[in-house]
DNA sequence: TGTACATCAGTGAACGCGCGTTCACTGATGTAC
DNA sequence: TGTACATCAGTGAACGCGCGTTCACTGATGTAC
């Protein structure tokens, strides 16, 4: 057990009545409550508690709890769409880079499952209610989409419906792995990348 | 607002000490709630409440909230697997059935998105715990799996690696359109079943 | 450089809530004689 | 057919819990002069 206290920036003094950087540390200590003791205790009382701070000091920074949960997702987003576009650079073909997309969406999504489910789950129903949410949301999707529109003679609406299965294909195996449905090992791939590959395949004809 | 006794199966009498079929009677309110309240509000007190019954009397018929959960869920699964085989009837090749199958799945999704929550989600990570649970749980995977493998010159290992990919497009098509990620009619089809068609569409080669 | 003051992040106590579960009990039911 | 009795489904009250949120407050900070 951590004194609650030297987990704050200021290292000199032990107890400070402003914590400084209140904001970002609740941020990231419910990414670490999520990874630690998943989604349903990631309470505002939670998050006080590891930054070592009175339960309603959380309400300076943040309206209600949805507005936090909505910026944690919001981060998620962030990061997922950027781990899928440094996974996918490099790749020469439209192929390759759909295989790296999707490879990296799954990884992400197992790696930081309950951080995904509060990402897709209902708790952010009102996604409408963060505009900033739902834009940085669409980002893996518009990735995806982009790829497959850049090639020569497919129109938009067969764009859209292939990106639609694939989007479907990925999230759906990665829901199958998080909860524990499936084992990709099982299944004819020894890995995710190796599932990916060999899904793909399936659209090869496809994607040209 | 309904007198809570008249929901019971007893007519003559408003009152009586013993509700006399209580366990099925909770099964049934559980499905209800979970239409009209959400999972989030399916508890113990609710389903007593909903049931005329002291919020105790649940006990005498299921151990805790988990066996009562599992009970709720294990039926959810025989429905599942019951309206797929059912569609899936009269087809007369594999690819017709396996549309069926597809689309019956994506349906009862849709259709019963708060129960297809609880049966997936990690309410029930302890599914372990309950045999047949699990047993029943298996049977809509058992059916897309036994329609490939009846091909002839498609060997166990390919046949496990295409029932992955058919169930993690519609399990994840199902999760996109029940979090509201997604309006099927956007991307090309005007409905489910036409969706199901031209996704299994891209896997046609392989399905012979 | 020093002082008065506005700002506002964080305090500490309290609110009301619904939950799962336990417990000693009560009274309806069905069976044995 | 009538009575004694065991069974056990359902009662009602209580337990302890963690939660989101509000509120009057306090004290650290930074700015204007």
């Amino acid at each position: 057990m951590q004194d609650s206290a030297e987990r704050r920036p200021s290292f000199g003094k032990k107890f400070k009545y402003h914590h400084g950087a209140l904001k970002p540390a609740l941020l990231a200590a419910a990414e670490e409550i999520l990874v630690t003791q998943g989604l349903e205790n990631l309470s505002l009382r939670a998050l006080a508690r590891a930054t070592g701070v009175t339960q309603a000091a959380p309400y300076s920074h943040f309206a209600d709890k949805d507005e936090l949960l909505a910026a944690v997702a919001e981060a998620g987003f962030q990061r997922l769409a950027l781990q899928m576009a440094d996974e996918a650079t490099g790749q020469p073909d439209a192929r390759g880079r759909i295989e790296k997309l999707i490879a990296a969406y799954i990884r992400f999504a197992v790696a930081n499952d309950q951080l995904f489910c509060l990402m897709f789950g209902r708790e952010l129903a009102e996604m409408k209610n963060y505009p900033t949410l739902a834009m940085t949301a669409g980002k893996s999707y518009a990735l995806i989409s982009a790829v497959l529109a850049r090639r020569a003679g497919v129109d938009a609406e067969e764009t859209r419906f292939q990106t639609l299965a694939i989007w479907s294909l990925c999230h759906g195996l990665a829901q199958l792995i998080m909860d524990e449905r499936v084992e990709v090992g099982q299944f004819g791939a020894h890995d995710i990348d190796g599932f990916v590959r060999r899904a793909v395949g399936l659209f090869a004809a496809q994607l040209g």
